[in-house]
Parts: C-alpha cells; sequence; structure tokens
DNA sequence: ATACTATGTCAGCAGTATTGACTTAAATGT
DNA sequence: ACATTTAAGTCAATACTGCTGACATAGTAT
C-alpha cells in the first residue's frame, strides 16, 4: 500500500476519502438544486432569484446590505435579481424606521407562494435523508458541514463547537 | 421512539431543522468551492473547467459521452470548455481502441498540475472539518450527504466495498 | 446501403457574476 | 455647517455557464 504523501494527512484519511467527500459535495448540491432550478425555469427565473427569496423569507426586514453579505456577491449582481423580483411583485421594499436609507425587504404573499413552492421538494429531500440516516448521522452530518464552510459564518448555526 | 403529531413531519424534523440543512448545504458547498474559483478566475477559467479536469483525474481514459452523463451537461456546454482545456494543454485525447469514434481523455502532466493545485485546499478543508467532526460524524455526513443525492447516483458511492 | 452512435461545431439566447464609474439620499463626524 | 461615509441604485462592459436547434463527420452495427 503506497499512500501519497501529498499534504499531511492528519488522520487516516486515504486520497480516496477525500475525494470521495469531494464528489458528495458535487453531487448532493446538484441533485439537491436540480428540481428548484427546473421550476425557476419555467418562471424565467435562475437559482440566484431562489436564493433571494430564500433568505427574505428568512430574515423578514432584511436590509439589502444585509442580503449581500450573506449572499457574498456584490450589489450590481444583486440588482437585477432584486429588481426583478420587486417589480413582478414578489417582494415589496419598505424604508427603514431607524435608518430611512434602508430598503427593508419583505416576501408577498405571492413571495411566499413562490418560496413555498421551491423549497418544498428541497425539505422532502432533506427529511427524507434525515429519516433514512437518523439522528446521529444527522449530528454528524452538522458538524462535518459547519467545518467545512468558513469559520465566520458558523455563527449563523447554533454551533457548539469553535 | 415517540411519535410526534405533526402531519407532515415523520421524524422529530421542525421547520427550523429543515431551513438549516437548506443553509448548511448553501454555506459549505459555497465556501467549498470560493478559493478553486479564485484559483481559476486567474487563468481565465471557471468552475466547469475545474468539474472537467476533476472527473478527467479521476477517470483516466473516460469517454466525452461518459464526462457528460457524469456532468449533466448537453455536449455544447462541455464543448466550449473542454475545446479549451485540449487547445492549452490540460488534457490530452486520444482514439479509443475498440471503438474508434471514441476520444478518451485524460490529464496531461500541466493538467494533473492545476487539478493538484484547485483540489489542494478543499482537501485540507475536508481534512480539517474530517478531523474536528471525528469518525461516527464523518460516517453521519456520507450517510445524509448519500441520502440527499438522487438514488440513481448513490451507487458511484460506497454500496459495494468501495 | 442504411441507420444509429460518438463527437464536434456554429449560432443564438438567457442567467449569473464581475469591475468600474457615477448618482441620490440620508446618516454621521468634526 | 460642512465634509465624509454609508445604503442603495444605475449604466456599461466583460466573462463564464448552460440551454436549444441545426448540422457535420466518422465509425459501428444490421
Amino acid at each position: 500500500m503506497v499512500e501519497p504523501k501529498t499534504t499531511a494527512n492528519p488522520l487516516f484519511l486515504r486520497d480516496e476519502d477525500l475525494r470521495q467527500a469531494i464528489e458528495l459535495l458535487f453531487f448532493a448540491y446538484r441533485d439537491f438544486t436540480a428540481r428548484a432550478d427546473a421550476l425557476l425555469a419555467r418562471r424565467h427565473f435562475g437559482r440566484a432569484h431562489h436564493r433571494v427569496i430564500y433568505f427574505v423569507g428568512r430574515h423578514p426586514g432584511l436590509s439589502v446590505s444585509h442580503l449581500l453579505a450573506i449572499l457574498n456577491i456584490t450589489k450590481q449582481s444583486l440588482s437585477r435579481v432584486l429588481s426583478q423580483l420587486v417589480r413582478e411583485g414578489y417582494i415589496a421594499q419598505k424604508q427603514g424606521d431607524s435608518d430611512r436609507r434602508q430598503r427593508l425587504l419583505n416576501l408577498t404573499e405571492k413571495g411566499v407562494a413562490l418560496e413555498r413552492d421551491l423549497s418544498a421538494e428541497q425539505r422532502v429531500r432533506i427529511a427524507a435523508a434525515y429519516k433514512e440516516a437518523g439522528g446521529i448521522a444527522v449530528e454528524g452530518f452538522r458538524k462535518v458541514m459547519l467545518g467545512v464552510m468558513d469559520a465566520d459564518v458558523r455563527g449563523r448555526f447554533g454551533a457548539p463547537n469553535g
């Protein structure tokens, strides 16, 4: 057994284990987003619209700059998508109370309905995967996913770990 | 086991749990690909180039149609990216032995070097996450990820030996 | 010969994201 | 008060990804 001595392998992680993880992420993410992408395409929307709809639904009254920070994209990139969603009545903007420069974002009823449609299949998929894997596995999944993302984003989740 | 009476939730899955899973996938995938994306941008390549480089490295002698099946994209989409990689000397094509219509794909030395650069940070990231989470968690991660992807893709992983 | 398969190409369209430059309006600091 | 910074938006140019449709070439299979 020749273990390639590439970079330091602090655990007993073979190259195969690392490759498998990379592929698990690729295929899971690809399939996880595929159906929503298809739904969006019918409405002439893309994945970016979904993300905006999702996070506005998740954080009602979100400011544009906060949304930008979550998505990690430029305001110009967001602009096209957000303007479209506002123009077509999925998202409502209202002036901030304390800071009137802000345009706080909320889903309209139409937006809530779209969000539900888009994430319905994803929720079913997650629920099925969680159920089949069991509670211990879910806890492991959470740990690994938190470890994969950037450290400064972990705080967003009720992370018991560092 | 206690069976909660929540209608659409066969497990103990609250809406919050499902949302968290969606976000774990989003943030982990986003951060997982971010550095490689930056490296690619310097070479005027994109994520699609990375995927091609990755899977050709993973499966030397891969045929174009098999690569297409793995990536789930059209040949026209692949064509632009693949032609570029061949033209710039990252991937070599050779005629198939049994079927001379095939153009079997292999990484050149240059391609191997690029693949290593691109996945180096990803491997470190996975290794760190795995190490911190521990073996049980890793097993759970694998189970959940397999459950999230489409059933017909799971065969690619673990089921028969490894 | 005919049909099918593997691969490639041209053209056009849409979506996502970038950088750079500039604007408006409101908050804030000195 | 005046200057600076911040929140949001806009215009323009560029690039990567993916799609559909149409067509071409070569090799395989009947």
